[in-house]
DNA sequence: GTCGTCTATTCTGCATGCAAATGATATGAG
DNA sequence: CTCATATCATTTGCATGCAGAATAGACGAC
């Protein structure tokens, strides 16, 4: 259950320390957060990671700096860390920003794919529709995670790839709370027609537009799902 | 020397542990990062750092976990860390994305901005306009980065505002291999003038778009500064 | 029964110590 | 003289140890 699907998002890093010790932590400590094994608020108990990783507290306490970097969790000073809570207003921000980057990553992406990215796309969109009608909750996320992804790498902006995928990082979590509606997975299929139509065409402007409203409707759902579930923050 | 302007990004930090050391080091470090102190590419020594702090390699090398998260070093396993290399390319993509991310700051602000961030962008525009007669390029840096720093503020999201400013404090490194021109900062202050009138008439589209003209502006600047001063990468 | 205070335990934050990896230097072969 | 190799010094990465803060619990006052 733990092990779910893999997200190619997470074993991406912005720190390339790939053989070291406390980037591995980083690593898995993502993967444990995502998976919402401790849940939103919890206190993070250095020791316990410590046994379960197999570290000394250094390299943990190291990773535990990057993670806190990166939004995951909070750091009190003296008082432990805790899981970054899940706050409703929040949730609004978070989306806003997402669909500001989408936004650009459409006005560049329309212009700058090259022939590899729309193929890509296309395969992922199509696999994407396949999936749709199974309603596989788990697997279209993780489908439609590397749509966005692809998209963001036609922006051909790495930096602006960066900020995506770390922010995408980030609302992976929500996943956990909101448990995906079918309903909701087919008017987002719909979106990413009409996201495949305006990239096809290169519509700038259409593109971008269409992505903005993707997110805005995708935070709706999600703020909505999340007040439906009361205080289920787990 | 190294004193020089105070910067009010960088008394912030994404980590709030502001009491304890390595919180303390983050800080004091990207300060004498942003000073240029230690030269573009250059590797990092734990051991003069430690000196310099007076603190021992833990904390610092939690600090340079941080630092390098935030795009400011690089760390290579076993190898050391070096300060992270300005390439030029890089930075089209950086004033790309900071271009993006004030359009998104743009269509918020707009429409978000309260009484108090307006009297306060007004107040700081004015003193921009004094101080450029004068030609006091680095009061003039600070008091800009002071009026941007106002307009994310006042898109009224946190996590933009974080975003922006962590952006900002990667682009403030290049103002000392570009070394500011009079004559751009008059052309600056004049899109200021217009970014100022959009706001005022809380036209969305208009403070957007003049946004990211600024910011392609400004890039392009910057980008050819950087290629005429050769490659002093200091 | 409730609240405030004091004490003990747990946990955090930092300094130090040690093993492994890297880079530099010296030595020798060609 | 150039290049390859071996040895050594330096540096990194991690584990451990210790001091201080925070939390929990007991005790006593009201």
């Amino acid at each position: 259950m733990t092990a779910g699907t893999e997200h190619a998002l997470l074993t991406g890093s912005a720190v390339r320390n790939n053989g070291t010790l406390h980037a591995q932590i980083v690593r898995k400590l993502r993967v444990v957060l995502l998976n919402g094994e401790l849940p939103s608020g919890a206190r993070i108990p250095e020791a316990d990671l410590c046994r379960r990783f197999q570290v000394s507290r250094t390299p943990l306490r190291e990773a535990l700096k990057v993670l806190a970097t990166e939004g995951f969790i909070e750091l009190r000073p003296n008082r432990g860390s805790v899981v970054a809570p899940i706050d409703p207003v929040e949730i609004g921000h978070v989306f806003e920003m997402k669909g500001g980057l989408e936004q650009q990553i459409g006005l560049l992406a329309a212009v700058r794919a090259t022939k590899d990215d729309r193929v890509n796309l296309e395969r992922i969109h199509a696999r994407l529709g396949a999936l749709e009608t199974r309603e596989d909750p788990a697997a279209y996320t993780a489908l439609n995670q590397e749509f966005h992804h692809g998209l963001a790498s036609a922006s051909k902006n790495p930096l602006l790839l960066q900020t995506y995928d770390n922010l995408q990082k980030r609302i992976l979590r929500l996943r956990l709370v909101v448990n995906e509606d079918p309903a909701r997975l087919d008017a987002s299929f719909n979106d990413h027609e009409g996201i495949m139509t305006a990239l096809r065409a290169g519509a700038r402007l259409d593109l971008a537009e269409r992505l903005v409203d993707h997110n805005r409707v995708l935070g709706e759902a999600v703020l909505k799902a999340l007040l439906e579930s009361g205080d289920r923050t787990g």
